[in-house]
DNA sequence: ATGCCAATGTTAACGCCGTTAACTTGGAGC
DNA sequence: GCTCCAAGTTAACGGCGTTAACATTGGCAT
């Protein structure tokens, strides 16, 4: 099985690539079968060999946008807990801010219903899963209070998915006059999550 | 100019009604112009005349949207300041999870870009103003750290914003099992946005 | 009362779209 | 070498947003 030309190319691979690329420049929405077919030189039935609908293919970008976040939320530094909790919402809202098309499709909700595609839900609960460690991590550590963890991780997370979603949408007036929204955000609400031990006491706890 | 059935109907007000009635049904990618001019009864291109586009009749149902969300917003006792800064979330999220497909229209990015719409822009920094008033007012009552106002209302918007959509589209596991997601969730935000004299002291300011 | 005109409808048509059915091609394995 | 199946083809259906060209009608000025 090699790319012979007519017969046998990776098809799918393409299809992906293009929907991608028209993904990221005009948004989940200006992404067509027939179009892509097209610009990879296929009549377009023949993407229905590879994916069973439009659906399939929107859902498949997603689930590679899910990873990708997930790569990126894992590469921050975990070895002190302030730092890490901030770093992780700072490169949560950094993702969707370079990926906007993408990070709405992701989240979007009105596009893929949510049983439908059970390799995209794993794929969101593998990127949740890290932030709820790190919030884990912290609790662990001492340093967040042993509130349930799950409200704490809900808190945390609708916090980033928010400001990222309002951000990326041009919903917060003035937001280029704090530059540091992001930052200033996750600290505020970390104000609220430290246990009374560090309170007013490590605002940098690596530095004691 | 009355609705003698041929000639002058409100088939603006129908045209809206019956959009809303299927976005709330089945999301706004189900409205079509045209199974809608054919429920009411009229062909196609006579929407045309009341609405520039597809487009614009989205944009309307979004401007109610923000007008119905800014009056819920508006009807939370505003007397004590933490129970007006809890309620007004609340309020937030409830509308959110009563009209999904609403919500996810206001906000959805895709479908409405930014500066197409000068109303659904102003319609939706009329509901931002709310939130702003409120924590505004919590600052000048000294309830609240004297922080950035835009900086805490980022926050809190990102917050309330971020927990609803989330909730809505079913990307929280266990959110049934914390019932008191939303008012957990507000109060731990409050933690950290309290002025430090009110800290540990008045959960309850109103029995003093 | 009459006649004009702007507002508000109509039908026909264009070019997209997703999707299915029926057929063809060509490489891999017996 | 023959067969079979995966992966492509063309043709077609129905639906969509939108535009152009035409028809009706009610209100207003004469």
């Amino acid at each position: 099985m090699a790319r012979t030309a007519y017969h046998h190319g990776d098809l799918h691979q393409q299809a992906h690539d293009q929907a991608l690329a028209v993904l990221r420049l005009e948004g989940d929405g200006a992404i067509s079968l027939r179009a892509i077919a097209k610009q990879i030189g296929v009549s377009a039935p023949a993407l229905y060999r590879h994916y069973a609908d439009r659906e399939s293919l929107l859902a498949e970008l997603a689930i590679s946008g899910f990873a990708a976040l997930r790569q990126q939320l894992l590469s921050v530094d975990q070895h002190a807990p302030r730092a890490a909790l901030i770093g992780i919402g700072l490169a949560y809202v950094a993702f969707a801010q370079s990926e906007p098309n993408l990070y709405r499709l992701m989240f979007g909700g009105r596009v893929l219903p949510k049983g439908a595609h059970p390799r995209l839900d794993q794929a969101g609960l593998d990127a949740f899963n890290v932030l709820q460690d790190t919030i884990a991590r912290g609790q662990r550590a001492g340093y967040l209070k042993p509130a349930p963890l799950a409200l704490m991780t809900a808190t945390a997370w609708s916090l980033v998915h928010g400001l990222s979603q309002l951000t990326i949408d041009g919903h917060l007036p003035n937001a280029d006059a704090e530059p540091q929204l992001a930052e200033g955000i996750t600290s505020l609400l970390l104000e609220g999550a430290i246990a009374p031990t560090h309170n007013h006491i490590d605002n940098n706890e690596d530095t004691p």
